[in-house]
DNA sequence: CACCATTTGTGAATAATACTCACAAACCCT
DNA sequence: AGGGTTTGTGAGTATTATTCACAAATGGTG
């Protein structure tokens, strides 16, 4: 690379103002023979004298202050610009693009961007929820909250919520009409509530137990997308359904509801913010972190 | 001095336009190892990432775009005033300062000033005629020029006149009614034609021989301040006359005029164009000392 | 005119950095 | 899953910036 270097073009300015190598060494915190060594190697490799100078007066040639006329405000800008970039680190700014699970974005984003916003307001958060896969970069996105499991395992991740245990429930109105299901596989058998997920299909439901797993596309009266309407068909006795368990404790400690297949509903990865590996953090970003993190 | 260098920065602005690491190092004619260790290294330094990149694609990120976008037209001022001041060692512009003795400026400069003008459009010569011994960069001139025997030895010398060699000189007619002189001695009891240049006193004559060296105060019945008057006067029998050799060649050689004194007018050391010595050479002066140089 | 104090300039040595080398890691297409 | 290509990294080397130890230059002073 060509060296003209911004640092040797300021030291000449600085020895222009300052009319002395002498000052100018000790404004910039270098040596005299640093700055004759600089100043004498940007008047070689351009061919012109810029500094006239004896031990008593150091003044610019008509080069040298045809440069300064050109370089001062030049250099200017690039400090005003490099300034600005370092005024980031100390005050977030800028836009931080997330991809995120719709359900995430309820649950996990919505209760804290007020606060967020109010913390940081230089930083704009565009939001795009999207249930699949995405791939972050491709899709201009600095990062991403979903499902642990969905994360892939390069990417730097941060829990952003517990890991939710799942519950199958029913009201005991309902299981006087219908023996309790033993197993995942006797729901077909089941009035089941099903809920769907935007434009996707219905939601299949999920079983683990020890290394067996099990899915199963369950089928009953109602279909719905919002999770109220959910819980008060289950407590009205319309059919089984599957949620959150945090969701459905305060109607199984009042009664309404009564949980079965408990022991094919462990725990899975909760919610993640994640970001591609070994990217230096925006600040924006790692504000978010922060925020979100628990 | 703080390391924000003008090629590195350079080398951010390429990446981000060529959007890939390999193309910006084949443009610039380095590594991409280099690349990737110097854009790190400025992110680092400020703590903002500048650039988004996979292995597949390289972006700037908003805090990047926003350097960029302060950078370039900087850069390119900063260029341009690199490139102008490039230019001048090819293209010699300005102003030189010259400060020139009286009959050096018209013996010797001014022959010429009409071929350096057209040769050097760009060029501003700043004549100023003094006599008396100038002290060059207190003065605020570039360059002298006068007689060698009055340049400090420490000085930058090119000979732009020969050495003349000076000649006394009468008319047959006079030596008629006056023995010729012997020696410089002899010259008081001469009629002799004095010359007065500008406000100084008349021009003493100087002699030397060997190791001898005398000084006339000579007196006459004329006092002229044009040669071409102090000339005719001589070939006219008015009285002796000191010219140089050149001058009176011709009437010499037509026997109009006779010379005398011959072993005592050495030749001198004539004009000199000088400067200051260890001083990178301007393009313009260097110009002129081409035009002038013998 | 010589001396002195201070500044700029220089060459060699040293400290610091830019760059290359030899990989590893990442990414997306087949 | 493998391959081709790009970016990233740590260590070593090449190159340069800077200091050191002076020398040279300058102008004021006695």
């Amino acid at each position: 690379m060509v060296r003209d270097e911004l640092s040797v073009l300021s030291a000449f300015l600085t020895v222009a103002e300052e009319r002395s190598f002498t000052r100018a060494a000790k404004r910039l915190g270098v040596s005299t023979s640093a700055l004759s060594h600089a100043i004498k190697g940007l008047e070689e490799h351009f061919g012109v004298p810029l500094l006239a100078r004896t031990t008593r007066s150091v003044a610019p040639t008509d080069a040298g202050a045809q440069l300064i006329t050109r370089l001062r405000p030049a250099l200017g800008d690039i400090q005003g610009a490099l300034d600005q970039i370092s005024g980031l680190r100390d005050r977030p700014a800028g836009r931080v693009r997330l991809v995120v699970s719709p359900i995430a974005a309820t649950t996990v984003l919505a209760p804290k961007l007020g606060q967020f916003a109010r913390d940081y307001p230089d930083v704009v958060l565009d939001v795009t929820t999207d249930e699949s896969r995405v791939d972050l970069v491709a899709g201009g996105f600095d990062a991403g909250i979903h499902f642990g499991e969905f994360i892939e395992r390069d990417m730097i991740t941060f829990r952003v919520s517990k890991d939710p245990r799942p519950a199958i429930v029913g009201s005991p109105s309902y299981f006087e009409s219908h023996p309790k299901p033993a197993t995942p596989r006797d729901l077909p058998n089941h009035r089941c509530i099903n809920f769907r997920h935007g434009s996707d299909g219905v939601y299949r439901w999920e079983f683990d137990k020890g290394k067996q797993s099990l899915t199963v596309a369950v089928n009953g009266p109602l279909i719905v997308d919002d999770v109220e309407i959910m819980v008060r068909a289950a407590v009205d006795g319309v059919g089984l359904a599957f949620m959150s368990e945090e969701r459905a404790a305060p109607h199984l400690a009042s009664g309404e509801l009564v949980r079965v297949l408990d022991d094919w509903c462990p725990p899975f990865p909760g919610f993640f913010l994640y970001y591609p590996r070994q990217r230096q953090l925006p600040a924006a970003l790692a504000a978010l972190v922060e925020t979100l993190r628990l």
